[in-house]
DNA sequence: CTGAAAGCGCTAACAC
DNA sequence: GTGTTAGCGCTTTCAG
């Protein structure tokens, strides 16, 4: 910087307006300074430039891991956005260590101005932050505890998911869901409860079994279905490709001898056979909701905050059918 | 820093003595100074310690897109042992921007100390580095032009692939590659020649099929498909399930009529119907591999750089078998 | 073993 | 419109 102010015959102060566009630049100087920076191939030091501002000019993203594509979309998502506006992103996962750990390194030590969290648990300790930092939470349902909230109404998808079986005349709907600490499952069992309970079915225990999300565990929680059920809502796809295996694996016809809806409409979700039925969320744009959330959290307007809802949308394709005649 | 150095009645050196576990400090000091940090909930400033430092103890990883499997696995592999060395990791895609614009905000503004590349392209503008900066490139084969090389050898695993299809008996086998002008497709088209070459089969270019990783387009490119085709080889796994779709709704059956083996080993890849013959490339292992290169990158040592070769190994399910009579 | 001084490259506040 | 002066919070170098 300080050559090319020397080449341009100008002061350093005067290049510091030229890069950052400040007004009050005559044309003339404007362009020797820019003549200068490009015959000497100068480039801002971006580190000193967020040292000096006392911003970095780079947001966090943390999320349990990446390989979900669920996560991986937010994420593209979001970075899509933030891209757009300037900021970097420093990505961080969560699933070998403490979330606090992620606080300490990125917030604590100012290497971010802001943060987005995707995370399906309730508990998460976001009072691990200090209070006035600008965050985004993605999570599935609502809550007070923070400022700019953006979920996914899991408990309305989970509703429309068992009201879709329902319609189609089950009384007997089992239910698998995920790891059941976790947010998102607590407000899909929700969903379905209240589904069942709208259409006047008290709710057998029973019917309910627990997974861990892998299309493993879908094929497990099988064998536990009571014979008398003749649908099924799983709570993502994966676990509902377990289970359409597992059940033909026992001689089962799905849809007809069972019907099977999953969550996520997963890539390839089309492409399974049957092709599954399942609710879709619109990810890439969940993220970038956020993101603009963060951006707008920057920029100081929004500043009470607001919770962003998005619903998912029910994908009819061939898993789920009319109940048969009795198996 | 300057309240604890006060606090604890030392200098501000000798705080960062301790906070960089430097030799040379007294016990007591030691503990007077860590006695003090902890009461002020002290933390060390990231943005100014890179500065003076002259580093960032951030690296950068720039991949095509996240929502591909291969890549955010890669990826995620990359994280975990990135940050168990203390890096933060910046992420980039490059899907929507050119190569040459990530390089100038991360490199030249000198935000990242090192980079990994995920690319599939051959013709990916390295030269757009300087010369000695710390580099990874995640490849599809091996090249001269840049220093520290990961790369899976996509050419093995397309001959693997191929013998595979010849050994079941099969003497008319198609492709369906990925977009022709892509690294790892140029050499999978090669692994496939080859085998064929050494069975002694002549190559007919009618049998190669040019798609663009999509499941549609393995769809798409079975009407193109010569019906005198006893199996094909997709280039990946999307296209393969695309592909047995068609087939069926052709009026084939897989394998029977039709053998199809993909490439990847995707999630789930056991859980289509049939369960899909493919070729699995450990992919967290790889981006593990990059950040361990890039380490070392670092620390100096491997200074000449040398080209880690990966393979991928064949996995048998049911999408192939032996050729049915004529169908 | 510890302290003092200098400086990393830039922006911000004010003076000219 | 442009230059001057500080100073961001730390590490490095060198004295004591």
């Amino acid at each position: 910087m300080r050559d090319v102010a020397a080449l341009a015959g100008v002061s350093h102060q005067t290049v510091s307006r030229v890069i950052n566009h400040a007004p009050g630049v005559t044309a003339a100087t404007r362009e020797a300074v820019e003549a200068a920076i490009h015959q000497l191939g100068y480039r801002p030091h971006a580190i000193a430039r967020s040292f000096a501002e006392g911003r970095t000019r780079t947001l966090g993203c943390v999320a349990p891991n990446l390989t979900d594509f669920t996560y991986a979309s937010n994420m593209e998502g979001a970075e899509s956005v933030l891209r757009r506006h300037g900021y970097d992103l420093l990505f961080a996962s969560y699933h070998d260590r403490p979330f606090e750990s992620v606080v300490e390194t990125l917030v604590a030590r100012r290497r971010i101005d802001g943060l987005i969290v995707i995370s399906p648990y309730v508990d998460l300790p976001v009072s691990a932050l200090p209070a006035d930092f600008p965050l985004v939470l993605m999570g599935g349902c609502p809550r007070e505890d923070v400022n700019h909230l953006v979920y996914l109404d899991n408990r309305d998808g989970a509703r429309q998911a068992t009201e879709h079986l329902l319609a189609l005349g089950h009384t007997n709907i089992a239910q698998v869901t995920g790891p059941q600490q976790e947010d998102c499952v607590i407000e899909r069992d929700a969903g379905y409860r209240e589904a069942l309970a709208a259409a006047g079915i008290s709710r057998d225990p029973l019917l309910t079994l627990e997974g861990d999300w892998s299309a493993t565990s879908g094929y497990e929680a099988f064998a536990a279905i009571p014979p008398e059920a003749t649908a099924a809502v799983a709570q993502n796809d994966r676990m509902a490709v377990g289970l359409i295996r597992a059940a033909r694996d026992g001689g089962l016809r799905v849809p007809d001898d069972l019907s099977v809806i999953g969550f996520d409409d997963m890539p390839l979700a089309s492409y399974f056979d049957p092709p599954l039925t399942t609710m879709r969320q619109d990810t890439f744009a969940i993220g970038q909701t956020c993101a603009e959330q963060l951006i707008a959290a920057l920029a100081g307007s929004a500043q009470d905050g607001r919770a962003v809802r998005l619903v998912s949308e029910l994908v009819v394709r061939s898993s789920t059918g009319p109940p048969a005649q009795r198996r």
